[in-house]
RNA sequence: GGCACAGUAGCUCAGCGGUAGAGCUAGCGGUUCAUACCCGCUCGGUCGCGUGUUCAAAUCACGCCUGUGCCA
């Protein structure tokens, strides 16, 4: 990955035709697990979500709720800044493209690509759906004939003779440059075997996109022809420009670009990956822009092996999940459980096994019984103790941070938590195996104290490694651990190397980290 | 139809040329500091199928089957 002053990184912009669900929620805990991770390198993060509000499908759906657009949008995007909030999602910026700074920064870059000379006005005849907001123009492929009448093949519903001059956007012309780029670029999209599918699709040759649309008033004019407005995706992925604007700057290009681009990372779903890996490089290449560090293509999750789908009734809601295992557990699944990439199920009986197993059993339980053992042998107080450098969970330790690095840069969550996870265990296993409370009862005060410090500190030091993904219960254990918020809030990756726990400081237990479900 | 990816213990996955591994689950035992927890042991797989290459293949090649994705 680039890097620029610091680290920028997006989450898709959600269209705002539904409130927030799993596939919403997904990326983006993924992208503030990130830009936990790079704040706690002490990189200064932009961490960019929002929300894209334009379009006939907009327009329509307010029409239907005997709303304005504008009010639709402020219900939904609410709804979504609550979602995150619940998920503890520490974003920078939530961009809204109906944000009035967008249109100056929408205008000043269509103008860019329009001196290049690579958008023209041609006309665009065929079927139109709106709900796609997309021409359809293959049958059997992208529509259906029923009763005569042509349906899309994903809404179901009826298609619309549409015939209209258009403002066309000319990707063909960027095949090439495009092919270039990946060729000296082999990480820019990512996983690798999307990398290839997009590459495939580029070399079956790029045609033209239309990106205006006659007849939508809910969307930002042409500059060059206030009777179109800019079609959705050339409109939405510019927010993430738009975002990279201070409260007080002027809505200019020059000042959006000037602190934190390129963006380092895009994170977005598989099925808009093309826009991004595609459409989006183009477009800045027509305007004169570097292009993002990295897109990355997740994949989608389905629910006791079925796709997730309204009318099966089967979709997982995430603020339930929320409320009913607090929003740790849901990251902690979602990062860890499932690989980052590949599509994936998600089983509640597997949920609760795992945040049992991992957060009560392990993690939980090890720093509770050791807390205990602290508070009957030791008076509550951090033993003030050196620890070898050849015991053995200390050696354990050594070095851990720097192989956990190495898979939150390639963002491999569930193998950088699984070091931590792994560390935790061998803090059971040690316990075991020196059993402090019989060392106690021997009265070899000495051992006990190495022993027990030894088992904190590698707690203290899993919660480090942990807290991009569990930030709450990381929290908690340095609080229990005896740390101010203020040295929990100060502290980075480096508090991840051993010894960083204080001898003398008093212990705050209270109750179990993480209480099993049963 | 073309191009990918995947198919390994009940579950989630690692291994990618040298006598099958981890975590979880289940069963048994131990322990008592602890959230009926932890620790140990055990159960459990002809590594999708077939053919080939090789002294040796889950691992390479070819073909097939199944699932998923991208494209047509």
């Amino acid at each position: 990955m680039q890097m620029t002053q610091g680290f920028a990184l997006t989450t898709p912009l959600f269209y705002v035709n539904a409130l927030p669900h799993i596939g919403s929620a997904y990326p983006t805990l993924a992208a503030d697990a990130v830009a936990r991770y790079h704040r706690l390198r002490g990189r200064s993060v932009r961490f960019v979500t929002g929300t894209d509000e334009y379009g006939l499908k907009i327009e329509r759906q307010a029409a239907e709720r005997n709303l304005t657009p504008r009010e639709h949008c402020n219900e939904i995007a609410a709804g979504f800044e609550k979602l995150w909030q619940a998920l503890s999602i520490d974003y920078d910026r939530f961009i809204r493209t109906t944000d009035p700074r967008h249109a100056a920064i929408v205008r000043e870059f269509f103008e860019r690509c329009w001196q290049t000379g690579d958008i023209y006005k041609g006309r665009y005849t065929g079927l139109y759906c709106v709900d796609c907001e997309e021409f359809k123009k293959k049958p059997d492929e992208d529509y259906f004939v029923e009763n005569g009448e042509p349906r899309c093949k994903i809404h179901l519903k009826p298609l619309r003779e549409q015939d209209e001059e258009n403002y066309i956007f000319a990707l063909s012309r960027y095949q090439q440059k495009l092919e270039q780029y990946f060729d000296e670029h082999p990480e820019f999209v990512q996983p690798d075997f999307r990398a290839h599918e997009v590459r495939n699709f580029i070399a079956g040759g790029l045609e033209d996109f239309s990106i205006s649309r006659a007849n939508v008033s809910w969307g930002l004019p042409i500059p060059v022809d206030p009777s179109q407005t800019i079609y959705v995706w050339f409109n939405a992925l510019l927010g993430y420009v738009t975002a990279l604007l201070e409260p007080d700057d002027e809505p200019t290009l020059e000042n959006a670009l000037a602190r934190w681009w390129p963006i380092d990372l895009h994170i977005v779903g598989k099925d808009i990956l093309r826009f991004h890996a595609v459409y989006w490089p183009a477009m800045l290449m027509s305007a004169g822009l570097p292009l993002p560090g990295m897109i990355f293509g997740h994949g989608f999750l389905t629910r006791d092996g079925r796709k997730m789908g309204k009318a099966l009734g089967n979709v997982i809601d995430p603020g339930t999940l929320v409320e009913q295992y607090g929003s740790d557990a849901v990251r902690y699944y979602f990062l860890k459980a499932i690989e980052f990439g590949r599509d994936n199920d998600f089983n509640e009986t597997r949920f609760r096994e795992i945040l049992n197993a991992d957060l009560a059993n392990d993690l939980g339980n090890l720093l509770n019984r050791t807390g205990n053992m602290v508070v009957k042998y030791c008076g509550g107080v951090v033993p003030s103790v050196a620890i070898d450098p050849t015991d053995t969970l200390r050696d354990k330790a050594t070095g851990l941070a720097q192989v956990c690095a190495e898979h939150w840069e390639a963002l491999r969550f569930s193998e950088a938590s699984e070091l931590a996870l792994a560390l935790v265990r061998a803090g059971n296993r040690y316990l075991d195996a020196r059993a402090p409370w019989s060392l106690y009862k021997k009265g070899e005060q000495a051992q006990v104290e190495q022993v027990l410090y030894a088992v904190l500190e590698s707690v203290r030091i899993a919660a480090v490694l942990l807290s991009p993904l569990i930030p709450g219960l990381a929290a908690e254990i340095y609080r229990q651990l005896g740390f101010s918020i203020q040295a929990w809030e100060d502290r980075s990756w480096d508090d991840a190397l051993w010894g960083g726990l204080p001898g003398g400081q008093p212990l705050c237990l209270g109750s179990p980290l993480f209480p099993r479900l049963e």
